[in-house]
DNA sequence: ATCGATGATCGACGATAGTCGATCAATCAC
DNA sequence: GTGATTGATCGACTATCGTCGATCATCGAT
């Protein structure tokens, strides 16, 4: 594999290498709706900095979506991306996969290693 | 999602949330027979320990199999972890999953959130 | 234009993790 | 037992990241 296909996996597994994010998305993706930043403040027991920051990542990332509306920012989980995170597993073994992120949708090549 | 699951997983994902760590594992993958570290640490422009810290973080959350023979230790990867790695992911997005390391085989009880 | 509300960004701090060289431990050959 | 080889561990350094309070930017209402 290469190094830079590594490092695109690596950056999305480490996306979800902290609870709170883990947290966050498990959260989001029972809500049906797209949610605003101040109900999702409001549900976890951390600064609204904070919780901005950990949305930003995953919406770097693709695992959620930012949609500005107004004053607010509504976020929903990205569902094609939960599908390509199995498809990144098994790219680690087996070979290339296809993504939803643009990260991604370079279509990692496969070399021998 | 309960606090300590969210962290269970969290650390499954950290493990993969290093470049070097994606590549190993891939190159692992790509071996049928077990490989003593002498072998990877040759293949790698890492230093010996730092490979040997590698190995047994991949370890420690059971992606590979560590198998000490003589003056060696032989690492694999652990096939199972493959398949749970996508259940993970399942169960951020919708429930409990069994998995294949002791760590997860407490298996995780859901919650609403 | 002004004000209030929402959320993104900044700066700082502490904790964690990757990397290395050096050392230690265990095993095998003699 | 001695020495050599292999790999795990230690200590240190640096970089990155999670978290916070504070500030800034944007939008809507008046």
């Amino acid at each position: 594999m290469r190094r830079d296909d590594a490092e695109e996996y690596a950056e999305w597994f480490r996306t979800l290498a902290d609870a709170t994010r883990v947290q966050l998305l498990a959260w989001l993706a029972r809500r049906a709706e797209p949610v605003p930043v101040k109900e999702i403040v409001a549900a976890f027991p951390l600064s609204q900095s904070t919780v901005s920051h950990h949305l930003a990542a995953l919406a770097r990332t693709c695992f959620v979506i930012a949609e500005p509306r107004g004053t607010s920012t509504y976020y929903s989980v990205n569902a094609a991306c939960m599908t390509a995170l199995p498809g990144a597993a098994a790219a680690i073994m087996n070979g290339p996969v296809i993504s939803c992120c643009d990260h991604l949708t370079t279509t990692p090549q496969e070399g021998t290693s």
